[in-house]
DNA sequence: TTCATTTATTGAACTTGTTCAATGTTTTTA
DNA sequence: TAAAAACATTGAACAAGTTCAATAAATGAA
């Protein structure tokens, strides 16, 4: 049930394969149906979240009603709200699953006992972080120099697995444009070929 | 000459005082006179850096020659392209003093000997990366969801004091719009007044 | 299988932001 | 301190993206 996860941990850093069981058993699997909500605003999230299977959307809702997609999470992503979890404060953020999907979860107190026990564990979340703020200044870059079409296009280059498995409401809610305009620009494209 | 980097660690972890010591002594003191570059495109990133005076930008130059800045850094703030600097990857990214400034570096070698000896540094940097990854979400959200009149009133209520060193050409580059635009909106503000 | 719901497409009018070129203002530097 | 360079403002024409409303297509639940 946890070989993804170990497999995902060997990708980061080696750790030795007693400090591995001793951390994989600290997370419990948790299934959640499509549409259901792993975590709302305004409640504290109390997890950090392992997907081995499904695929999930962390978005947010401005004051307007809009929604933003910061990421979408399938088979070897994690998922949390970082700031919550780490602040406990209430998130901002809903954590909702597009598909039947399964999560290995664990709480924040584990994570308390491995940061103290395993030091590895300290490494692996500072490695894991700072490749995920990399991917992040990437994206922040793209969406501040590039038109909706090139993002669009980027978008289905660069995840062409999840591309297949979202709505284009979903995928326009992460470019950051109307579904409408997504359609339009769709349709450019289909032309152009 | 440390002092203000101490002040920062400690904002983050408790260290305890040796350990402070010998991780602040890895560190050099630099002087960039305005308009240098502390890191241009196309050399790998071999410092992290900790500015004790003065204002830096960290931005890319995308195919049309166009900047998007990442980020301000004056006094307190951490530099260093974080993908280059961890993976040894030629950078994207120019560092370039906008006033004389002085930063204390730490050499990836350095680096690495902290975090073999000094357990805590693992903790301290996990923490930092955690914490420029929330303020980078909060900024992601709000490209996505806001117009620039309001990104720019949220920028000068965000940081007021690197607000008023910066040229408008500068907030424009950090904003993601044309600084004949943000003319514009200034106008409008103004008027509104 | 059918009906209801959700998702996708399209057009028209509108808003936001860009580009280019001209002019004025401030800051640097010789 | 004068000239040069960098920065800021403005207008006009244009491009990118939104909004609203209508319709079509796909999906899901009974």
């Amino acid at each position: 049930m946890t070989e993804l996860l170990k497999q995902n941990i060997a990708k980061h850093i080696s750790l030795s394969e007693k400090a591995t069981e001793v951390f994989c058993n600290l997370f419990q699997q948790k299934l959640i149906k499509k549409k259901s909500f792993l975590l709302k605003e305004g409640e504290i999230c109390k997890f950090e979240g392992f997907v081995t299977k499904g695929l999930f959307r962390v978005y947010h809702i401005d004051k307007s009603g809009a929604e933003q997609i910061l990421y979408f999470a399938i088979e070897n992503w994690w998922i949390t709200d970082i700031d919550s979890f780490t602040n406990g404060l209430p998130s901002q953020l809903f954590i909702e699953a597009l598909e039947d999907s399964e999560v290995l979860l664990i709480s924040k107190k584990d994570k308390e006992f491995a940061y103290a026990n395993l030091p590895e564990i300290e490494k692996l979340f500072r490695v894991m972080t700072q490749k995920t703020h990399v991917a992040l200044q990437r994206r922040m870059i793209d969406n501040l120099s590039k038109t909706a079409d090139q993002r669009y296009l980027d978008f289905i280059e660069k995840y062409p697995k999840i591309y297949q498995r979202l709505s284009n409401l979903q995928i326009a809610a992460y470019l950051g444009i109307s579904h409408e305009f997504l359609s339009k620009i769709r349709k450019k494209i289909a032309g152009k070929k």
